[in-house]
RNA sequence: GGCCCUAUCGUCUAAUGGCUUAGGACGUCACUCUCUCACAGUGGAAAUACGGGUUCGAUUCCCGUUAGGGCCGCCA
């Protein structure tokens, strides 16, 4: 009988994507727990990489792995581009492992060479299903000797691997769900393998899972089932299993599995990079998304998280994963984050934006997180061209760091202190107030701000100028808001007093002409 | 269709037999602040799927029903 391991010897886990597509937000909610139960027990987090199927598997995809592990700040011990000493990390390079085992079970006839065609297999499910009963493998070769076996492989027939199974009850001992029992004779005998040395997913992984001396496999719900079968091979071969821990699932709007190209919800990693997602907030996101601490406490760094993680507040049922939760967080953490790295963070953005362009130099004057051996020395603002320093870009982020959802709003929200501004009249004139008032509002504004000196020029100063006419017209709002539209060409947008300082006198001047000309 | 898992506000969840008029957060609504947006603050609406047991007492334990989900690949 295959023993669970111990826990008496180091806790390891591990993380088994398999590189056939853009790594999956699912499987980052994975690779966190994985990596918490490893920190909380102070053990070892793997990544293997489950590339056994051929023609899927693509390096790319690996690196899109790595880039999201990165970006998480998921830290693992061995395996991927970490190695170990634990052989290859990478199935594709394990196969003499693979065969040694396959031979076994092979040799001790506990698996046989089937070679039925996926026609005649197709049929026979069809029929099955049609009669209601559970698809099941009828059998067939494994009457086969070990003569006729040979001599239709000589004769080039097609054949894969299947393991014998006896029907039986297996329980699965699940850490999270408890005991379950199967009667694997529903099953059939299954496949484990399109050859000796290319093993399929549940003979590879209990190879594996036992080779890298893993303690608990902890995955997602939908390899619940996979678990009575891997049991079956690891009796065949006399091997130890893990415990195993099967998380809920994460659903989409509609209730089900969260899929690649679910229109809901982005579903890749990459695309939360991209819209301007922090880190922090996807990790303390995703871990709420299935565990809590058990009290009303939210919000997490991965420490506390690592710190307050136990496998007993683990929910047994799948969540939703809501977009508007995700962007509270986000906001959250960028209202958090000091003014320089916000600011550090939204280059890239503005960039995209098409806004400015970073100039390049060797200079060490501003650190920048940038992808170059050369450093930022400023920016060049693309439509004027003129330069633009770091502390000024922080300047104007700082005036929509309260405002900031996704990074990837930066550069609308921003927009106003790069280009001309374009707006229709009409929004000039505040909502409790005439058209025909406008022009002396206008005329007051640029009369008074053009005897404020340019060195005085800050927000304090204009507010202490024309709040006193502010008032005096009964509501503020006759004055602040066409001055806050002149200058921002926007019907939302920071104060106009701010707006104003950091455009500078000349360009705030020029933009209140500008609205009297658009009159 | 078969096997399996799950079930508290719209969503994520707390309450592991009594301390509960079922708590928090997001969202939503109202109000405060306010030129707008946002932030912040205050308040409101909002849930134990249903039916049986067990018990002095069930959100909590058991059974059934219903609903949702997962798996049933020579994918992982």
């Amino acid at each position: 009988m295959p023993k669970e391991q111990k826990l008496n010897q180091e806790v390891r886990v591990r993380m088994a994507p398999s590189p056939t597509g853009p790594f999956h937000i699912g499987s980052a909610r994975t690779a966190l727990f994985n990596y918490l139960f490893a920190k909380k027990f102070q053990g070892k987090f793997i990544i293997r990489i489950e590339d056994t199927d051929r023609t899927r598997s693509k390096v790319e995809w690996e690196e899109s792995i790595q880039e999201a592990l990165n970006w998480l700040r998921l830290d693992y011990d061995e395996g991927l581009e970490k190695g170990g000493h634990f052989g290859s990390y990478r199935q594709s390079e394990r196969s003499e492992i693979y065969q040694k085992y396959t031979e076994k079970l092979l040799f001790s006839r506990e698996a046989y060479y089937c070679f039925c065609t996926p026609a005649e297999l197709e049929e026979h499910r069809n029929s099955q299903l049609a009669q209601g009963l559970a698809p099941i493998y009828s059998g067939k070769c494994r009457k086969l000797t070990k003569e006729q076996s040979a001599q239709k492989k000589e004769a080039g027939d097609q054949c894969v691997i299947r393991l014998k199974v006896t029907p039986q009850t297996v329980v699965v001992n699940d850490l999270l769900k408890g005991q379950i029992e199967y009667d694997v004779a529903l099953f059939g005998d299954i496949v484990i393998a399109k050859s000796v040395d290319e093993p399929l997913y549940n003979l590879a992984c209990v190879i594996d899972d036992f080779e890298m001396k893993i303690t608990h496999v902890i995955r997602g719900e939908e390899h619940l089932t996979n678990t009575p079968k891997q049991f079956l091979i690891a009796k065949a071969l006399g091997l130890d299993i893990p415990q195993y821990l099967h998380l809920p699932l994460i659903l989409n709007q509609q209730r089900a599995k969260l899929s690649k190209r679910d229109p809901s919800v982005a579903a890749k990693v990459s695309d939360y990079i991209e819209q301007g997602y922090l880190p922090e907030a996807v990790v303390n996101f995703i871990a709420f998304l299935g565990w809590n601490p058990g009290d009303t406490r939210e919000i997490f760094s991965l420490e506390e998280l690592i710190q307050d993680f136990s496998v007993e507040k683990l929910q047994k049922s799948g969540a939703i994963f809501n977009v508007p939760k995700l962007d509270w967080f986000n906001g959250y953490y960028i209202r958090q984050m000091s003014l320089d790295k916000l600011t550090n963070l939204c280059v890239p953005y503005l960039v995209k934006a098409g806004l400015i362009s970073p100039l390049w130099g060797k200079s060490e004057v501003i650190p920048l997180v940038y992808d170059s051996n050369f450093t930022v020395l400023g920016f060049e603002n693309n439509k004027t061209k003129e330069k633009v320093s770091f502390n000024q870009l922080a300047k104007i982020i700082s005036l929509y760091q309260e405002r900031l959802k996704k990074l990837a709003e930066i550069g609308e929200l921003v927009e106003l202190f790069f280009e001309e501004v374009e707006y229709p009249k009409e929004i000039l004139k505040w909502k409790k107030m005439e058209m025909a008032e406008l022009p002396a509002v206008l005329d007051f504004l640029l009369k008074t701000l053009q005897e404020v000196n340019e060195k005085d020029w800050n927000k304090e100063k204009l507010e202490s100028v024309l709040m006193p006419e502010a008032e005096r017209l009964g509501d503020r709002g006759k004055l602040l808001w066409p001055l806050r539209v002149a200058v921002s060409g926007k019907m939302a947008s920071a104060g106009p007093f701010e707006i104003a300082e950091v455009l500078g006198k000349e360009k705030t001047l020029q933009r209140i002409k500008k609205a009297q000309e658009v009159l």
